[in-house]
DNA sequence: TTGGAAAGTCAACAAGGCTGACATAAACTG
DNA sequence: CAGTTTATGTCAGCCTTGTTGACTTTCCAA
């Protein structure tokens, strides 16, 4: 369409004196979108194939990659981080725990609370998907090199809610 | 847990010498997969409050973004793009003409074939969308800075299907 | 003229979101 | 101690959006 490059990109962009700045044109924004929109799919694309196989779906994923992630990690924590409400995430809950992937201790210093970990049948699976996930992120950054893969994660970080950041960065220290 | 940073990531990963690489860790990867996860929860966001209200989801978001990025477009070529079945694109699609926001027309070389173009109404809703959209992403770019947009560009691409990168790239020339 | 591609339709189903209501136990508070 | 709040779980029902399978209509092309 004709309107592509204009609008408000350039209007207020102006104060850095000196830089092109077109990065900003609307044009550049529509290929971010579009990429971010196709390589979402192929970000998902493996470890969706590995589900299936075991009748789970992406909602089992990130429960069983945040689980693994914070070990003994609330419910209430889980439900903040992956931001859907509790129903929708005790019924994955549900299924993983019965199947025995997932093991539910209740608190010690507060007995309403229950801890979460792996068990040895989910940490299998939480490897064989985590796996497979990053070797298509690790061939994807050693074809771009690593100052794309410090700006990837720059611009990642903007994109994200506030509150996500938070539980981004708080995910940083452990280890 | 104790296996972060090691594994496959920097065993075959030596070859380039002098280069430290631990771009590539394990710990690396998995903080690209967690920003990718929170990223893509951000960069939706706007959008889906628009949508909720006039009572659309995604689906139709995107194929509106993509009539209108490729006008006349066919159902078949719509399809491939959205990588779904196209029972799942003609519930939307069918919404979408009903509410007159897409016109089908009848293809003139091809009868059986049906362009696809967005109403004025159509378009209305296609800019409110994608300013929407646009204007996070101007700001994370902004944040972030040029050099930061080239290389998450180019990890983005680097991850996705190579038959959806080349419809990435097919979408690159037309304007 | 006939085979097959393109498009559309109907039915049925599943995953995974959502809301609302309700139950229980535990912790906290006045 | 009574009442309230918090954490969790569960039931029921709804929506969107994905799936498969079967079938029809249209119509191009060999």
């Amino acid at each position: 369409m004709a309107d592509s490059s204009m609008g408000g990109a350039l209007g207020g962009a102006t104060r850095s004196s000196g830089e092109t700045l077109l990065f900003l044109t609307d044009d550049q924004l529509r290929r971010g979108i579009e990429a971010m929109f196709f390589a979402y799919r192929g970000f998902t694309a493996d470890p969706d194939r590995i589900l299936a196989e075991k009748s789970y779906g992406r909602a089992h994923h990130r429960a069983i990659h945040f689980i693994h992630r914070t070990p003994g990690t609330t419910v209430n924590n889980l439900l903040d981080i992956l931001g859907v409400t509790k129903q929708s995430l005790n019924r994955v809950l549900r299924t993983l725990i019965e199947d025995g992937l997932v093991q539910s201790k209740i608190g010690v210093k507060d007995r309403r609370e229950r801890h979460l970990n792996l068990t040895e049948e989910g940490q299998e699976l939480e490897k064989i998907l985590s796996e497979a996930q990053r070797k298509r992120m690790r061939a994807a950054y050693r074809e771009a090199g690593p100052e794309a893969v410090a700006g990837f994660q720059q611009v990642l970080q903007q994109i994200m809610d506030p509150k996500m950041r938070t539980h981004f960065d708080q995910l940083k220290e452990g280890s």
